[in-house]
DNA sequence: ACCTGAACACCGTTCAAGT
DNA sequence: ACCTGAACACCGTTCAAGT
């Protein structure tokens, strides 16, 4: 006797929990649309009426991760300005990474098109865009040179997107929350000395 | 009729060289056993004479890759010192990465367990060594503060991880390869200028 | 040692059909 | 609209068997 079936149109929304559940348990390539049907007690040709492939269920996964994403950064960042906000962003970066590692492999792992999923792209440039307005802060506050506001905050992403990377590969040693966030913020602060030095 | 099968024992290296050009084409996500054997002119069941499954031979395809990026450091860097040491190493890596995508994703991508894979693991080691070498030689040179050579060299390895992995997302507009160099060059020159700041 | 073919339990995707 | 079951062409892996 299966629990009984999603109705009303929820469905959509269950099978992209059930993929993220699925994904934390046996990582992006133990991801399966059969299984995620099963997970949701559906057929396992009922999810191509909500999304036109495999890929296309794993974008929506992938969105819903830039969008927790956004969350978790500007919650971190709340009330905080210049240099102190950049870093609270970064380290929140890093963290949500290597607190969903399989769900941030997906992320950035499959090669998202803007053509065929812009839901997703478009909450990818969001998350970034939390970037983007900190340095601004930072320049405003005359913690960082004016000018290519867009580039700085593209090197402070490479730094926190490589740690993160780095990370969830467990090739850096950072074993507890203390080593991580002592590491991001040496990181930062490190790179935000060497912008504000050659303007 | 197929080709003549390999013999002696060269069977390994022709499924590492059918994996990677099977990768190319196709993507890690694409890569198939039976494909590759179907390449290697051979039954789909002979790649388990020499791998123990799927995953191993995809880690002598990773450790095939982390030799090749050795070597392009070494070259790209030979002779350099210091500052440009580090950064004609940043900009091989980067440079690396993006004319192999998907090699550089099956390094990265597929979660390198030491005890399973001690070759794939111990060639990551060994390019990771070169980053750590050339900032043992800029505290040499003074250019950097010494001490704490294993962190600074990861702080770099960051960066330049982070760069190559979104430019393999095309997430940083980087199209041609003078705008790739310019944009290793100011973040690693931004970089060294912050660490060399705060001893 | 090295390779094969059959077999098993799975996939993603399509399609005609049902409510 | 939304869901189903059968079908197709694939997988990874195991195993008995052949040279």
């Amino acid at each position: 006797m299966p629990a009984k079936p999603y109705h009303h149109g929820n469905l959509r929304q269950a099978l992209i929990d059930a993929a993220i559940g699925l994904i934390q348990e046996s990582g992006p390539e133990g991801f399966t649309l059969r299984e995620v049907a099963r997970r949701a007690h559906v057929s396992h040709t009922a999810p191509y009426r909500h999304f036109r492939d495999k890929n296309d269920l794993l974008a929506a996964v992938a969105e819903q991760g830039f969008t927790d994403l956004s969350r978790a950064m500007a919650e971190a960042a709340r009330g905080a300005k210049a240099l102190d906000r950049l870093q609270r962003l970064g380290v929140a970066y890093v963290t949500s990474a290597v607190e969903h590692p399989a769900h941030f492999r997906v992320m950035f792992g499959m090669q998202l098109d803007p053509k065929a999923h812009p839901a997703a792209w478009v909450a990818g440039q969001e998350a970034f865009q939390a970037l983007v307005s900190a340095v601004t802060t930072c320049q405003e506050a005359n913690v960082l040179p004016k000018g290519h506001t867009l580039t700085l905050a593209r090197v402070a992403w490479s730094l926190v997107h490589g740690i993160a990377q780095l990370a969830i590969g467990r090739l850096l040693p950072l074993r507890t929350r203390r080593e991580l966030t002592g590491f991001v913020n040496l990181a930062s602060r490190s790179l935000a000395g060497g912008l504000s030095d050659k303007p």
